[in-house]
RNA sequence: GCUGCUGUAACUCAGCUGGUAGAGUACUACCUUGGUAAGGUAGAAGUCACGGGUUCAAUUCCCGUCAGUAGCUCCA
């Protein structure tokens, strides 16, 4: 057979690839298991999986096994053939083959679609393909893990087990994957978290994080960008309670979409809500009085905690937690400003992930089943964000139905270090809230008008934002972030004086610095500070305190030699001015 | 919330088939005054997540609860 190349850049390609091994893993295990009941077995991001509904519990100490099996297919260069029936016979084929999952599935398709089957060696598939040709063109392959998944990923059918792998056209390509997971292993922000002491989950709270002093640092950091740049831009900022009446939440529409989300609670005889969104208190805020035409557009922005009551399961470090703090803004405005204020949120959103080195995609997501208002104001809003965005040909992809109850977004999906992405800002339109609060302001005819009005967030929610940052910098923040910008360690007891005389003067200079003058060898203190992930560590000697010096090294670049403290000070405060990365 | 796995010192973990606990790190004291990733000695430190049950005896076995975790679902 001939020896083709694999294009493994290529989408398709890629997908093909890894459709054809989860056949040769569910293949295998058929091999092993014949009763297995194979469900489905797609390509995913990274690698497939295949549903597999089985009563012997396969655990991974059953991968060395099946991978065996799975080797010996490969070798068996089995070529893949479909092959096509019509839709009773392959209904029968299946059911003689014992396999009702896949009864099910071609019963479920439309009564037009081609059935095909794909078959390697003495394993038959229903499958719409396409595949590789042969099973020997996957070279490398290797089970990752497996769980428990819900028959048509609902909870109320039976949970099947879910084996993932991956797979690559040579072994280096294999390699170099997990290698990759191995360092995101490391970058693990709960791990670095716990590490550098900045955050700290507690039993007594499932889901709320503690911030501890050096988290807190990088948090006011970040507010305080925050601030500055709200200021640049025209914003106003506001703060509305964390308790509002349940009233409030009925008026809003949260009591119909997200009730089961949020957290009730009384006072006196009332019954009041924590609030799981910062809007209806905005909108009160708007309420207080008259506006006019010439308000507009008014942008007040909010740092607001919420607290939403996430299933346990989800949890995950700051990522998806029960209260997080949403950098959030409202913008009320007049029809004709909704395309320019859109294009200066996007703006805004692309100068702060920027300056973090980000690279990000945005998706426009669009009306979900459980909404409010009707289809000429979903269109209507749906047609001003593509709108703003093709004005200026921003890229952007549509994710159906995956709009929030009140109004389609702009999602802003940022792309870390190691190639993951996470949903972080988004640009919402809603007609509804204005609506709902009966929000006007008096238009150049004197008459009353409907303003439009947009949330948005740009860090998404700070706790996740950080937790972005502490994987995507491997803890290594930029010096304007960093907890502790210099560390300052003596070689002997004799030079203590003198370090902590330095150190004021870096503190003067209003950087944060630590000194460590203990009794220890320098190589000893030299790898605390660097497990710390201190930004710079000066080193200092003999010949420092004559000269008026430190030997420094950076936690980025390594050693960079010995420095006059003047400079290095003026050097470090540039760099945080600029707040490079 | 569902399914699997896990919960032992401040941290990372060992403890086979039941006989009330160990290592390394960190911490404290002393010795060592050392120039770029771990100097030495000693000490203190645990209601083995919590609540039941089985047993002469439970960290170990069983049940439940709580929490963590990998997924499913959902999401900033």
């Amino acid at each position: 057979m001939a020896k083709e190349k694999i294009n493994f850049e290529d989408e398709q390609v890629r997908h093909d690839f890894r459709h054809t091994s989860s056949h040769i893993m569910a293949h295998a295990v058929k091999n092993l298991w014949p009763e297995a009941k194979l469900a489905i077995g797609p390509a995913i991001e990274n690698g497939f999986y295949y549903d597999i509904d089985l009563d012997y519990k396969i655990t991974e100490a059953d991968f060395p096994k099946i991978q065996k099996e799975m080797k010996r297919i490969v070798s068996g260069n089995h070529k893949l053939e479909r092959f096509e029936l019509p839709r009773e016979e392959a209904i029968h084929y299946m059911e003689e083959k014992k396999e009702p999952y896949k009864v099910e599935l071609i019963r479920d398709l439309p009564e037009d679609t081609i059935i095909s089957f794909y078959k390697q060696g003495d394993f038959v598939d229903l499958c719409a393909g396409p595949h590789m040709e042969h099973t020997g063109q996957i070279k490398a392959i290797k089970l990752m893990s497996v769980a428990g998944a819900y028959w048509r990923g609902n909870e109320k059918n039976k949970m099947l087990q879910r084996i993932y792998g991956t797979s690559f056209p040579t072994q280096e390509e294999l390699d170099a994957y997990i290698a990759r997971l191995e360092e995101a292993k490391l970058r693990d922000h709960r791990k670095i978290g716990k590490e550098m002491d900045l955050f700290a989950m507690f039993d007594e709270g499932p889901g709320f994080p503690f911030f501890l002093p050096k988290g807190m640092i990088i948090r006011n950091e970040l507010e305080a960008f925050w601030r500055q740049e709200h200021r640049k831009r025209g914003y106003d900022e506001i703060r509305t309670p964390l308790i509002l009446s349940e009233e409030l939440w009925h008026t809003s529409g949260h009591w119909d979409h997200y009730q089961n989300n949020m957290y009730f609670t009384k006072i006196d005889e009332g019954d009041f809500a924590i609030k799981p969104m910062n809007c209806p208190g905005a909108m009160l805020t708007y309420k207080r009085k008259m506006y006019s035409y010439r308000d507009f557009p008014m942008r007040m922005a909010e740092m607001g905690q919420v607290h939403r009551h996430e299933l346990s399961g989800a949890l995950h470090g700051l990522m998806r937690v029960r209260t997080f703090t949403q950098d959030d803004a409202h913008i009320f405005m007049l029809p004709e400003q909704v395309k320019s204020e859109i294009l200066g949120v996007i703006e805004f959103i692309d100068h702060v992930y920027n300056l973090f080195g980000f690279k990000y995609h945005i998706e426009l997501s669009t009306k979900p089943e459980d909404s409010m208002g009707t289809e000429e104001e979903w269109d209507l809003a749906t047609t001003a964000l593509k709108e703003a965005m093709d004005s200026k040909s921003i890229p952007y992809i549509i994710n159906e139905g995956d709009g929030a109850f009140y109004g389609p977004k702009l999602d802003f999906h940022l792309e870390d270090s190691l190639g993951r992405t996470w949903q972080c800002g988004t640009i919402q339109l809603d007609f509804q809230m204005p609506q709902r609060f009966d929000l006007t302001y008096v238009g150049a005819d004197g008459e009353k008008h409907r303003p439009i009005m947009i949330h948005r967030v740009i860090f998404g929610s700070i706790e996740r934002f950080i937790g972005i940052l502490i994987e995507h910098f491997a803890g290594k923040f930029p010096l304007w972030l960093a907890p502790v910008q210099v560390k300052l360690l003596t070689v002997t007891e004799k030079f203590a004086d003198y370090a902590l005389e330095t150190a004021q003067k870096l503190e003067e200079a209003g950087l944060r610095v630590e000194t460590d003058i203990r009794n220890e060898k320098i190589g000893y203190k030299l790898r605390e500070a660097r497990n710390e992930r201190v930004s710079y560590i000066g080193v200092i000697g003999e010949r420092e305190m004559e000269n008026g010096t430190l030997t420094l090294r950076s936690s980025k670049e390594g050693e960079l030699g010995e420095m006059e403290v003047g400079r290095f000070i003026a050097d470090l405060l540039e760099e945080i001015k600029e707040k490079r990365c």
